[in-house]
RNA sequence: GGCGCCAUCGCCAAGUGGUAAGGCACGGGUCUGCAACACCCUUACCCCCGGUUCAAAUCCGGGUGGCGCCUCCA
């Protein structure tokens, strides 16, 4: 399995650092409103790279923050006049209800700012004491130039950045070079603030994922995981902080998604021209803006347009569409001695295609178009009289592969209060059909439709389902 | 100004030296009472100009166009 790491700008096989284990963390986002599309893809892109390692065998330990100490957030609670912890519990909700509706999967931990301040505040203790940090009217400051290494990730020269900073970054007196960041700053009047050793404040942004790396995963993690503009500086910043206070390498591989843009314009909450997620989700299903990421390379942009995504929901619905067959041949086919053996085969072929996409680096897109083939394959191979053990052998691939991106999980009729109704519905139709009374039968399949419900009549009887 | 990415069919997108996967949309057909589903058929001189090579979408040089980071941001 090849990753592209950030940190070498190559393809490199990934080798954990304890056998069979990978310890990974992932860059959540600040809550203080819902999570958008761009939010979105970092979430999709690698929970799939989490169900990836965990389909090859690994045992996957996944972190995701939650920023719940930030301006937005108290500029928020002052608006809505409540507390900070109001509007991030609250968007911590919302932010869970849209990954469990893009069928990602909960992380080992969620752990959260407000949770950690004793660590936050014994790391920045340990790096003022190594002489990387200092502290000037109550506000710790790291000092970037303590850290030969700093620019690394970014391949930032830090003089360069220094030249560049003094008509950039605000020009701050206690600095000692206007590259440095702050660990910890003062509370103004009216702000959230925490006890500490320089005095009643709260954490910089950058600190947050060094200490909950560290505490969730130990001094050396696997994989470290974001989007790409948090290369600079906020990843800059995180291996300035831990490799300088615990003197081993952070993170052994660093990978970056790409971004969703709008008219080819990047996307963002600072620009406006941002999609949430719930927006997106009230006009498509949930599942299609999951698959709508993985229908590129997660290193790639994408453009997000209305055409692109009825263009993914119709794609979609041909898989989905397969696994409901599957699942009426399952159910329904007479011959249970397997007599396909040939076929069985050639279904096997498709995974080694679907591991090789993966295996060089997630390469979705190219998994996706496999999830394709095998859904011909499918769609040409079980017509009448297919064996029921052979159709549950297609069934067991097509579940294999389409768990890993996350997509086609739920299509199976659900019981409810409707079926019995609907199954009326379709006997009356089938006795007008008989009768030649299409009249009749049409105004039963409008009423259907209307009711939320496709039927398929085919040469084994009547298919329906809701959608 | 510094660093970096991208350009393949109407739309999306694989392919990184051996003669262009896949999906959506479009057109034609099979099946069907009709429809839906499904299947079959059809659709590309790979942004431009040079170069290297027996061979380039793929490598090198130069253009053109687009984008990102350097400031909170997935």
């Amino acid at each position: 399995m090849k990753l592209y790491n950030t940190l070498t700008r190559r393809k490199e096989e990934f080798v954990p650092i304890e056998e069979g284990k990978v310890k990974m963390y992932v860059c959540g986002p600040t809550v203080y409103n819902y999570i958008h599309i761009g939010n979105a893809r970092p979430y999709v892109t690698f929970d799939t790279v989490r169900r990836y390692m965990e389909y090859k065998g690994y045992e996957v330990t996944y972190i995701q923050n939650f920023t719940d100490v930030d301006d937005k957030i108290i500029k928020k609670a002052n608006e809505e006049n409540t507390t900070m912890e109001v509007i991030s519990n609250r968007y911590i909700e919302e932010c869970f209800r849209d990954a469990d509706g893009l069928h990602v999967k909960r992380a080992t931990h969620h752990p959260r700012v407000t949770e950690e301040m004793d660590y936050i505040i014994e790391m920045i203790s340990e790096l003022i004491e190594k002489g990387h940090a200092y502290e000037d009217k109550g506000t710790v400051y790291f000092n970037t130039k303590s850290f030969p290494e700093y620019g690394k990730l970014s391949k930032k020269n830090l003089d360069e950045l220094i030249a560049g900073a003094s008509d950039r970054v605000a020009v701050d007196d206690a600095k000692k070079n206007p590259t440095d960041f702050v660990l910890w700053k003062p509370f103004k009047p009216g702000e959230p603030k925490w006890k500490s050793p320089w005095g009643e404040g709260r954490p910089g942004w950058h600190i947050e994922c060094s200490v909950m790396a560290k505490r969730y995963l130990g001094p050396t993690i696997d994989i470290h995981a974001g989007g790409e503009d948090l290369v600079f500086p906020h990843h800059e910043n995180e291996i300035a902080q831990s490799e300088a206070c615990n003197g081993v390498p952070f993170a052994k591989y660093w990978i970056h998604n790409g971004f969703i843009t709008v008219d080819n314009e990047k996307m963002s909450k600072s620009a406006g021209n941002f999609f949430t997620v719930r927006d997106i989700a009230a006009e498509f299903p949930y599942e299609v803006i999951r698959f709508f990421i993985l229908n590129g390379q997660y290193r790639s942009p994408i453009n997000f347009s209305r055409e692109l995504m009825e263009s993914c929901q119709n794609g979609l619905e041909r898989i989905k569409n397969c696994k409901k067959d599957l699942a009426y041949y399952i159910e329904n086919c007479t011959d249970t001695e397997l007599k396909e053996n040939e076929n069985v085969d050639e279904i096997e072929k498709f995974r080694a295609q679907f591991e090789e996409a993966m295996d060089d680096d997630f390469n979705t897109a190219d998994a996706v178009s496999t999830v394709y083939e095998l859904v011909r394959f499918i769609n040409k191979n079980s017509k009448d009289g297919v064996s029921k053990a052979y159709a549950q052998k297609e069934m067991d691939m097509f579940k294999a592969l389409t768990t890993i991106l996350g997509i086609a999980e739920d299509v199976e009729v659900e019981e409810d209060e409707d079926t019995a109704k609907i199954e009326e519905l379709i006997a009356k139709r089938a006795e007008a059909k008989k009768n030649k009374d299409f009249a009749a039968a049409d105004s039963i399949r409008e009423e259907l439709t209307a009711m939320g419900i496709t039927i398929k009549d085919t040469r084994q009887g009547v298919q329906w389902f809701r959608g």
